[in-house]
DNA sequence: CACGATCTGTTAAGTAATGAACAGATACTA
DNA sequence: TAGTATCTGTTCATTACTTAACAGATCGTG
């Protein structure tokens, strides 16, 4: 690894969370690049040296959060998954405010997506409809009903800020992820 | 005025803001440069662009204090007792992260003292012994007992954890400087 | 429609911060 | 005592960020 300059992680860092402070008070396609560098307290110009535009910038936050929940994915692979999924909410409980502004607020049906593909690929690598529970069931159709699940319990989870603790969340969704797969 | 770099500002804003909190964890002979380089994320280096050593900046820090409230004072020159300290308890609440610590803490007597010297210059402008109820008693006197008062309210009020909101501080400041000065 | 205002994306020249290195000081400890 | 480790203050070349300016796009309003 290179060691970035610190210099490139301060400015992408406010940068970052300058827009999610922003799509708290706004619509994603209202907010301008003037908005984020007068938040982020940082030239304007900088923005272009790290970002194509504001959408680029929004894809690269994105990307960011799903390289990181892959990355847990692999250094879990050995738990059960009750406490695979438990590292996994410790990381939505440590961003919070990432994932609730994304999942919670209406115009942002773009990372849902996002969120729903990366988890698809993943349970595929879980699933084994050759033998087992899933024996003879269809690998696209268990794979979706599973991922689907779970996007839609995190959605509950962030919509209704946080009506159980993390690890609650954690225990409950590894049965049912066990229960599947 | 020039108008600074922002680069300059929030290196400064970051290792000011690095000090104070380092300060509440261990007495200030004992942070290092390198303590507040790290907790401010800058280069050591960096530290040494704006100030000569770790005394040189707390030196600064104060010093950035005592002129905010001097400027308070210009600006609240034609006002009452009591709402011109609402003004400076209104500033003393604002940034009472650092108050707190330089009046809270034990070894930190050199604000006390420099906190103190501002007040004693502040109220000689404000005394007149020689008509109304002061007429007659000695300038010196007056503005050290009103001045070592002010601080030991402040000092109270900060060591006890803001055990009153800030204007009532303020209104009672003011009703006890009308009646001395 | 034309206008003023605002936002965009880019450029150029200047400045501040960076990491890495250095010798010297200070402190711990074996 | 020598040896190790950490901190200091300074330097240097490199890099990232800054301000200010620019023309062109977009937008709302009279």
């Amino acid at each position: 690894m290179p060691k970035v300059d610190r210099r490139i992680l301060k400015t992408q860092e406010a940068l970052k969370k300058a827009v999610i402070e922003l799509m708290y008070e706004k619509n994603f396609d209202d907010i301008t690049i003037q908005d984020i560098s007068d938040r982020a307290n940082v030239s304007r110009g900088t923005i272009y040296l790290h970002y194509m535009d504001k959408y680029d910038l929004l894809d690269k936050l994105i990307e960011n959060h799903i390289h990181e929940l892959r990355n847990i994915c692999v250094s879990t692979a050995d738990m059960d998954f009750i406490n695979g999924t438990l590292v996994c909410t410790e990381y939505l409980e440590h961003n919070y405010s990432f994932f609730s502004m994304m999942l919670a607020s209406k115009g942002a049906p773009y990372f849902r997506n996002r969120f729903l593909d990366f988890l698809i690929e993943e349970f595929r690598n879980e699933i084994d409809v050759t033998k087992g529970k899933n024996q003879g069931l269809d690998e696209d159709v268990i794979v979706r009903f599973v991922a689907s699940s779970y996007v839609g319990v995190v959605e509950w989870w962030c919509k209704n800020d946080k009506p159980i603790p993390h690890h609650v969340l954690a225990e409950q969704l590894g049965i049912l992820l066990e229960r599947n797969l």
